[in-house]
DNA sequence: CTAATTGTTTACTGATTTGGTATAGTTTAA
DNA sequence: TTAAACTATACCAAATCAGTAAACAATTAG
């Protein structure tokens, strides 16, 4: 019932990219000396979240990362889902979700769980780096 | 960011047995076929239960298991928590929370995701096992 | 054009967790 | 005392996790 390391690390490269001027360029080795992650780690965590659309790159001198929208529109769940993909709180909620009972359509514990993945969900995408940063 | 394997069977135990009539004694056996859980499995499953309060046992023959208290009584947190242990949603939540970045007092993102979290507990506790059998 | 800089891709690795099985032991009723 | 039931512990293969490495691609400076 937990996030891994890698979308830690995600979130803290997000923030602190969101804490830059607009449009700032910041290369990978700032982000992972600030923020204290392993830079090898790091260039691996970084494409993830430029295919979610969260961050954009440069490549060659000069180059580095920045956000590709405003904090405020960056929540927390677009991090969880750009680094470990949907959510999914048990094996029965996936989308051919598999069970050993079969018995997704009519079972009580599915449904509670589906609540309160749902439940879950909501909270993550309330929130956002905008309320972060002020 | 899921419960695991483990945790889905022990819902489903708990469910059957607050199905069963109240002081009912259902051995394994039973448990495992009606739910489909791997015998072996849920005999090692069980005895969390019974630490965390949840479930009492018999042995010897005609022995098995019954809830020790009321389904009313019993919530999705006590069941998880049974298995799993306290939920941290992160590593920096834990009691010595660790953060390679140690800011842990100061840092915006522990405490978005220590809302979260708790928000996921009440959800987890506001769940209980009367409600699934009536 | 070439070299230096910076991100990308893919493969690899050791450690840990997960899901499950096996074996030996303890308790209890008949 | 024997069979039925749970308990404790050890074992195991496969998957995941956290991180490292190396070769590659793009860009800019000179």
């Amino acid at each position: 019932m937990n996030i891994n390391q890698a979308t830690d690390y995600a979130f803290r490269a997000v923030l602190f990219l969101a804490k830059q001027r607009s449009g700032k360029v910041v290369e990978a080795q700032t982000i992972a000396e600030q923020e204290v992650i392993p830079m090898r780690f790091l260039l691996k965590i970084m494409p993830s979240l430029i295919k979610a659309g969260i961050v954009k790159s440069l490549r060659g001198v000069g180059g580095g990362y920045f956000l590709s929208k405003s904090p405020r529109e960056i929540t927390f769940l677009d991090v969880v889902e750009a680094m470990e993909g949907r959510i999914h709180i048990n094996r029965c909620l996936e989308d051919n979700g598999y069970c050993s009972k079969q018995g997704a359509p009519t079972c009580q514990i599915h449904r509670s769980l589906a609540a309160i993945q749902a439940n879950l969900v909501a909270e993550l995408k309330n929130h956002n780096f905008g309320d972060l940063i002020n």
